[in-house]
DNA sequence: TTAAATAATGACCACCCGGTCATTATTGTT
DNA sequence: AACAATAATGACCGGGTGGTCATTATTTAA
């Protein structure tokens, strides 16, 4: 029995394919609609499946929507211990830009769960939505102070300078990048950044640089 | 008559405290509950009219909400007007902070229509909201290349820099600033910054003189 | 093969929504 | 004071919501 879990036994205990059709049903809807305006009517006419079956699985939308985003935590946390252990020998900078260029393939990969991510950062509408958001938002300025930390230990970065201080300046640029890719990919239109990877090397130096004379 | 303006005559004929009540509960509805899940009903009990009326004023929800972020657009301009001509005379840096702390008392003043902002940001659930996102953006991000241009042309910044690059940087912190100040106001919750104006400058001068050793 | 246990169903519930419009109340004019 | 013009009202409409539960279908056990 895993106690951590969000869905009841009687989801987990569906064949394999209805148990994934629920999953992407759901999924297209939290993302389409948030979670208020996402109607479990059409969840259940989309998985193909009867609206008792469903609150038969999971007691609530509330719930359903918490194994939802229970699953896209995973994903994300997943990508961020790979980059983190691949990047591991590379200089500060170069691994900086390696996070970023992670966040934005995890975006072109799950774009639907970058949506649901991204409706969640302001909207205030789903249950645990700010928590959810607190937590991440807390766990990423810990990872990068401590990357911060190591950088300014192994000489790479000025000492005088205060962790907390630049992981912010950190986390606000990769969450606006990543915010402008995520638009690009939902709505087709670009401003800037043809060449991705040249664009974030850019943004990347000028941080290192500075930009006083 | 006034061709640009998203309310009706009969609106604006109405007396000054009416439209007052109106637009104070319109303001309330939408910035607790976004578009969708805003309550026109809710707005005509708590302005203490009649939904008919509420209908005759405005023909929908929708141009009430327009008429709703007019407002809130025009008081958003009045400030930016307003720091861009009283630090005229100040270096780059100073100015950039001068435009950071503009922005955390306009979230003082006005909470509600910060919040209104902050749920168009990601949410789509309102009629335009791409489409204002969009445009402040962009007016942001030309406001912030022609303030960089001048910063090199007076010998302050560093000559070889990209000035869209530091406009994107320099937005990318002021939003974040500015939505970590907002989450404080409403959520009364800060891991960050008791001293806002100390914390605004370092950030600022950490990007002026970068992180490399 | 039959009976008991389990799973799936969808009509139904109370509630709320944005919007309408016939009726009523108020105001202005003679 | 009597009438016309205008403004305000709220019962009502069709539609959608999350959630329930008696009924039906399917699986399991003897």
């Amino acid at each position: 029995m895993n106690s951590t879990s969000t869905s009841t036994n009687k989801f987990e205990q569906l064949a394999d394919s209805k148990q994934k059709s629920i999953i992407n049903a759901s999924v297209n809807e939290f993302a389409n609609n948030g979670f208020k305006n996402a109607s479990v009517n059409k969840i259940v006419e989309k998985a193909g499946i009867s609206k008792g079956s469903l609150f038969n699985y999971f007691k609530s939308k509330n719930l359903l929507f918490d194994h939802i985003y229970a699953i896209a935590l995973r994903e994300v946390k997943t990508y961020l211990a790979k980059v983190r252990d691949e990047s591991e020998h590379d200089d500060f900078f170069t691994r900086f830009s390696k996070i970023i260029n992670s966040g934005v393939a995890f975006i072109n990969k799950h774009p639907r769960l970058a949506r649901i991510y991204f409706r969640l950062l302001n909207s205030d509408d789903s249950p645990h939505g700010k928590a959810i958001i607190q937590k991440l938002h807390s766990e990423a300025i810990r990872y990068l102070t401590d990357f911060v930390k190591t950088g300014i230990a192994r000489k790479e970065l000025r000492s005088e300078l205060n962790p907390n201080t630049v992981a912010f300046l950190m986390e606000s640029t990769l969450n606006r990048i990543l915010q402008v890719h995520y638009l690009e990919i939902f709505d087709a239109k670009s401003d800037l950044s043809k060449n991705n990877n040249n664009w974030i090397n850019e943004i990347v130096d000028t941080l290192k640089t500075g930009l006083s004379k």
